[in-house]
DNA sequence: TATAATGTTAGACT
DNA sequence: AAGTCTAACATTAT
């Protein structure tokens, strides 16, 4: 569910609540949390206990910043070690002030509970897709350029350089860059005029310069908006976002586009709903 | 009942 | 070998 702009949401807000705090319980409601990142997580060998050992490891440390590395967010604790969680398709995060009277068994789906010394942080959580990692030490810094930080578009021309895939697939690999789901890629491609069929290697100079652009202004606007709320998407306080009001093509299937008037089309693209004006978008 | 959903990835192709 | 495509993961909503 969430993209860039979401995670960004949150990791911000977890800052202003969550830095300073003491860890004083993890309790995993949903094993396939633990099972799936033995299986994924570090290079080879699986040693039986130890994520359970890890994460008690995690018990009286203080947190002491979120930081964001794609749409991954990462507690960063004052002992070195790092809680790395990917909400994947379908979870939230939510903070309970410890004043407040609900109690996190009767939250649908909650998966993952982590209770702080002010309050308690709940993993929400219908399909279980989400991962929950624990690293012993501080993660590597950023691989893919993080398109908040700047995406330059002699950059993207140089990625894209030999990637023969649909320009919006390469817009989506996380491996190439950071963040963009999507919701943002259809938007990006609307804003920059390009037809999200189009081969990465084939863009030019100029239209990278457009995508460049349209990238920055799109997710800076989404993370001002605090996300897109077109279903379920809240945020740490379970508040939706506003950005669905700007959307201009996903999920806009046979309506108007609003620069040309011309229907807008949905196709699938690497598996994905893909909605775009044909006649904007070339 | 069949399809699609804001994500990633292992394995199969090319 | 590297790039690309597909199915699978689990569950709900339309």
């Amino acid at each position: 569910m969430p993209e860039l702009p979401e995670v960004e949401t949150l990791c911000r807000q977890l800052n202003t609540v969550l830095q300073g705090q003491e860890i004083l319980r993890i309790d995993i409601m949903d094993p396939r949390l633990g099972s799936v990142e033995r299986k994924r997580g570090g290079s080879g060998k699986v040693i039986p206990g130890t994520f359970t050992r890890k994460v008690a490891e995690l018990i009286g440390q203080r947190v002491a910043a979120v930081t964001r590395r794609g749409k991954y967010i990462q507690l960063q604790m004052n002992g070195g070690m790092t809680v790395e969680l990917h909400l994947r398709m379908s979870g939230r995060l939510l903070y309970l002030a410890a004043d407040k009277p609900l109690s996190p068994s009767i939250v649908p789906y909650c998966r993952l509970t982590i209770g702080l010394s002010a309050g308690i942080l709940l993993l929400i959580d219908p399909r279980r897709f989400a991962t929950f990692a624990v690293q012993p030490d501080k993660i590597a810094p950023v691989l893919p350029d993080d398109p908040l930080e700047g995406l330059p578009a002699r950059r993207l021309l140089e990625i894209a350089r030999t990637r023969r895939m649909p320009v919006k697939s390469f817009l989506m690999d996380q491996r190439l860059v950071a963040g963009i789901g999507n919701i943002y890629a259809c938007e990006i491609l609307f804003a920059a005029g390009i037809d999200p069929r189009r081969p990465a290697c084939n863009l030019t100079t100029v239209e990278w310069r457009k995508v460049s652009k349209a990238a920055k202004a799109i997710l800076c606007r989404a993370v001002a908006c605090r996300g897109t709320t077109v279903s379920d998407w809240r945020d740490l306080f379970g508040c939706i976002g506003t950005n669905q009001n700007h959307l201009e093509v996903y999920s806009r299937q046979a309506e108007p586009c609003r620069r040309c008037g011309g229907s807008i089309q949905r196709i699938t693209l690497g598996g994905r709903g893909t909605w775009f004006c044909p006649i904007c978008q070339k």
